[in-house]
This record gives C-alpha cells, sequence and structure tokens, in this order.
DNA sequence: CACGTCCATGTAGTTAGCCTAAACAGTTCG
DNA sequence: CGAACTGTTTAGGCTAACTACATGGACGTG
C-alpha cells in the first residue's frame, strides 16, 4: 500500500517496459523490478507477467494501476491545494502540439504567463504517432479531433475542450467558386485536390464530402503540413480543405476561403492530460490561459 | 508532498497533540514532531502553531488536513480493491456502540462473520463522551440521534443510517393507560417520569411531549442505563420513554409499551466513520452485515 | 546455430531517511 | 517554586531503497 509502488505500477501500465519507467523516474530498472516484486508479495496475487522478454499486466494489475491514478489525482490535489495557499503557479510545464494549434495559441499564451512559470512547447506530426501516449511524456498534449469523434475516450485522460476551429475549401484568387460566399458539396465536384496524409482526421469529411455530393474526389497529392498544401492551392494546382483560423497566415491576399454548408466541417481543438497532472496548480493555469486565448481567436475571427 | 507525513497532520487535525497522535501511530512524539517539521519546511508556510503548552493547526494547516483525507480515502480504496481480487474481507474491525444499539444487533451480526474477520467491541455511554470523536480510535462508531437532527454533520465524517426505532411509553403492568392500543401527548400530563441523563437526545422529545401538551412534566429520577429505568417503571414508581426494540428483554410480560402519537417519536441508529476507513473491505463488509441485521430486526418486530 | 542485443531480475554494497532515546525548554497548576 | 504536562532538539542506530554489476531468457541475424 505505498504510494511510491502504486505509482511505479502506474507507470509501468502507461509505458509499458520496466525500463521505460526506470527511465522516466529516473532509476535503475533493477530498482523498479525489486520494488514492482515487493508490490506484488504486498498485494498477494501476480500483477505482472513476462511476455516474451518484456512484461504486460495482469487484470488486477491493471485494476490496481487504475486506482493508483486516484490516489495520485488527490495526492496532485493537495500539493495543488497548498500551492494557492502559497498563491504561486510556478515551475515547469510541458507541452506538446500538432503545428496549426500551437501557431495559433502559444504566443498569446506565452506572453500573458508569469516569468516564474516555464512552458516548455515542443511539437509533433499528429499522424505520425499517437498523440494520448505523449501524456506520459508531456504535461499538455493539444491535439485535434473532428466533432463528436472522440477517438480518445475511455484511456483514463483528462480532456479539455479549448475550440472548435471551422475546417473551409480554400482556392486560388481567380478560382470559378472564389466570388461565392459560401459552397456545397456538390460544387465541388470535379475539381482536383489536395489532400492531406492518409489517416489524418481531415479525411473523414472529404469522404463525407464524396458521400454527400455523390461522387468520388480527385486526390492529386498528399500532404502533412499546412503551408505547403496552401502553396500548391495559390499556385492552382488544385484546391484544400483547410483550417480557417490558421491559413493564409504566410501569404494572405492570395488564399481564398470559403465555408462548406451542407455538411459539419469543423475540427476541434483539446488538451489531453493525465488526471493526476490536470490538477498541478501550474498545469491548470496553463489550460485557463489556452481557454482563454483559444476563446479571444475565435471572437476576433468570428467578428471579421 | 510525503503521503506519510499528511497522514501525520490529519492525524494531529483529528486528535489534536504530538503526544496523542504518537501513540495512536506507534510513535515518539518526537518522530511526529520532526515529520510534521519536514512537511511544514516542505509546504513552505506554517502548518501549525504553538498554542499553550499545546499545539493547534493553522488554517493552511487545517486545508491541507482535510485534503490528506481524500488522500487517505482514495489510498483505502485502492488496498479495497486489491482486497476485493483476493476476494478476502479479512483482518480486524473495532467498533464501539452504546449499549442497547449492541445488544440488539452485535450478536447477529457476529454469528454471521466469516471467522477470519475479527469484530472487536467495545461499548460506551453516549452522554458521558463525545461519539464523533471515537472515530478516530474506532474503525466503526454506533451512534444514535433523534430524526432529521444530524448532530455530526460537517466534521467530514462518514454516516451511514442503519435503522430508525420508535421510542415508546413504558408503563407498568395494570396502569391506567396499559390497555390503549396508543398514547398522546396529552394523556401523559400528571405522570410521574423516569428520565434519562441530561443531555441524552431522548431529553428532546420529552420536551416535544411537553410542548404539545402543554404542561411541565415531573421528572422524579435520571438514569442512563434502560434496564435500571426499566425495573423503575416495573416497580411503579414512573413511567419512561423507552426503544421499543431493545426494551422488556428482561423481564418480559412486566413492562407495557405504547406507542406515541401526536409527535414524532424515534432515535435513529447510525454508523459513524471516517471516511478512509470506511472504505476498507473489512470494515465495509461489517457495515453491509450490519444494515441486514438492522433490517431484520425492524422486519420481525413490525411482524408482531 | 551460435552470436549480439534487449529485456527483466537477481546480489552485494552504499546511503539516505526515519526512528528511538535522552536531554532540553516552555506552560500550567497545586 | 517545583511537579507534571506539553512539544522540540540532538545524536546515533537501523531499515529500506537505491546503484553497480552480473545473470538468464527471448528475439533477431549472419
Amino acid at each position: 500500500m505505498d504510494v511510491q509502488r502504486l505509482e511505479l505500477l502506474r507507470e509501468l501500465a502507461d509505458r509499458g517496459s520496466v525500463t521505460a519507467v526506470a527511465l522516466a523516474t529516473h532509476r535503475t530498472p533493477s530498482a523498479v523490478s525489486q520494488q514492482l516484486k515487493v508490490l506484488e508479495r504486498e498485494a498477494g496475487l501476480p500483477l505482472t507477467q513476462r511476455q516474451g522478454r518484456g512484461l504486460v499486466l495482469t487484470d488486477a494489475g491493471r485494476a490496481l494501476a487504475r486506482s493508483a491514478t486516484d490516489v495520485a489525482v488527490s495526492l496532485a490535489k493537495a500539493t495543488a491545494l497548498w500551492d494557492e495557499f502559497r498563491n504561486l503557479a510556478t515551475g515547469e510545464v510541458s507541452l506538446v502540439t500538432f503545428p496549426t494549434a500551437g501557431q495559433m495559441l502559444l504566443p498569446g499564451v506565452i506572453k500573458h504567463l508569469r516569468p516564474d512559470l516555464v512552458l516548455n512547447c515542443a511539437d509533433e506530426d499528429p499522424e505520425l504517432s499517437d498523440f494520448p501516449a505523449f501524456t506520459a511524456e508531456y504535461d499538455i498534449v493539444l491535439a485535434h479531433s473532428m466533432s463528436g469523434q472522440l477517438s480518445w475516450a475511455g484511456r483514463g485522460l483528462k480532456v479539455v475542450p479549448l475550440m472548435t476551429e471551422p475546417l473551409d475549401v480554400g482556392l486560388p484568387v481567380g478560382h470559378p467558386l472564389a466570388d461565392r460566399t459560401w459552397v456545397r458539396p456538390s460544387d465541388l465536384i470535379g475539381e482536383t485536390w489536395i489532400g492531406v496524409t492518409e489517416g489524418y482526421p481531415f479525411e473523414r469529411i472529404l469522404h463525407a464530402i464524396e458521400q454527400e455530393a455523390g461522387a468520388r474526389l480527385s486526390m492529386s497529392q498528399r500532404f502533412a503540413d499546412l503551408a505547403l498544401i496552401e502553396s500548391f492551392v495559390i499556385a492552382g494546382l488544385g484546391i484544400a480543405l483547410v483550417p480557417r483560423y490558421t491559413s493564409g497566415g504566410g501569404q494572405p491576399g492570395r488564399l481564398v476561403l470559403k465555408p462548406l454548408r451542407g455538411i459539419e466541417s469543423e475540427r476541434q481543438i483539446v488538451a489531453l492530460m493525465r488526471p493526476d497532472r490536470a490538477e498541478r496548480l501550474a498545469v491548470r493555469t496553463v489550460i485557463e490561459s489556452l481557454r482563454r486565448e483559444a476563446s479571444r481567436v475565435q471572437q476576433s475571427q468570428t467578428a471579421k
């Protein structure tokens, strides 16, 4: 019933290997192994079992790891409480984001943060990696999903919605649809598309357009980087689905955005966290700042 | 943010002195003092302050102690969970009761308990001592209160209602009211009463009778022990307010119970626990058994 | 099929942290 | 004023968790 040992079990559940846990907790694998063994003896039933050269949790181990999370949460609440008493939301907070969200939100957030609260940011390509898994490494993970679709439910992570961003159709100036105020799926038949990489969330909306319009879209290129996609659109090589608030920043006036009607076309930007980390005062402060910044961006954009 | 230290702070909040904490946790006062000092240094703000020769918590200390309870609860839940996995509700559970509840419930409970779950019982006089305070010493505290009146709210204790027991008017055989099916407050004017000790919960109902009947009751004796009261009633020295399910056991047929109408005359029997202890599997098992036994008693009595 | 690699886990030695013991200091009361 | 309480300090021992190193399976490869 030792908390440190429970925490180790929890880390094992999250990271999947003794070595990874050891690395993350600044210990030798031997120390981790020993402590887990003690925990197992205390529990009186096997919590782990070998699988190949690795180690996996048993059902009992997983259940215990889950309740270890509750312990970690209440402990984090306690430390947050006394941070509030001293009212200093200080310390370091780490964050990963996908590029567009970082570009849209982070500069504003960092500008308004107290100097003694350092926010360490990094970016990752959302389609290359399992974003929820980053919650083991980073305090805050900015991720996006299509509306309604909660791809990271049930993992026991805390999900804080920050904003919903419409996805518009990006056109080059002079395009036949460029003087419309909005477009429908049926308008888009026959166009050449600059697509996103396979598996990217935008993909679903393109499929929805195909279903609605009753025709397949021709997809000439597939890119992950938004700026690259835009440059292709501007060059007249095709049209693309782009997030409204983060598009056209590089070459203003040369890219035309048209709202898409007849289909729900938006993405949700959320913050993902391990529940215990979400309780930290410094983390909560950053989240609050993110929410403010997000609504500020949304306000200023809809005002246009 | 060490759990053991938080636990110590919590104990200090509950018990009020370093020595008491040391005694309860099988340590020397020195050890407790040192750990509290470390905690205070970690917290960065004073958690305790001297008062006379004793020690009291500051506001911050109390707040931290409260969140320490949450930690203790989640930890207890974790250990309970793994006890469930091994499904052995084993170990020791301690319990205090006031005499009548113990007489009514405990034999039946202990009879149905697994032999490897030892229940250590004790009784205390409810008016002599602060019952909620016993939760520091015992896992389960059986207490009673008048209906509606929750004298132990807000202390952060877990309260589990077990049963409500009517309080009847006890009469000697041959008493003028003995052939009635029930009595009203106005019927009781002019009687001599055998009362309970000052401050006892029954007191409130006697006052309510006085208010309803519009006259003061004459109280000749004041006892705490029920059997003593009954013997006085049987001897014709007065009438008394007695709990229905636990009266007349000693000398059956010589005491007559009459329901009291026109006034709510009942007491609630509840179990009081520290919230963390309430989570222990063994404790939960005992509580469940108490509830079953209570409803069994209530069933068999109302069937008469 | 032997070899290197990658895991997890034993073993021995070191160290850090928590405890006891005993002396000390402030407060209350007879 | 001293006896009997409080809680605190200091010194020192012991437990327990860590590191370093060695061991033993499991996987992939030349």
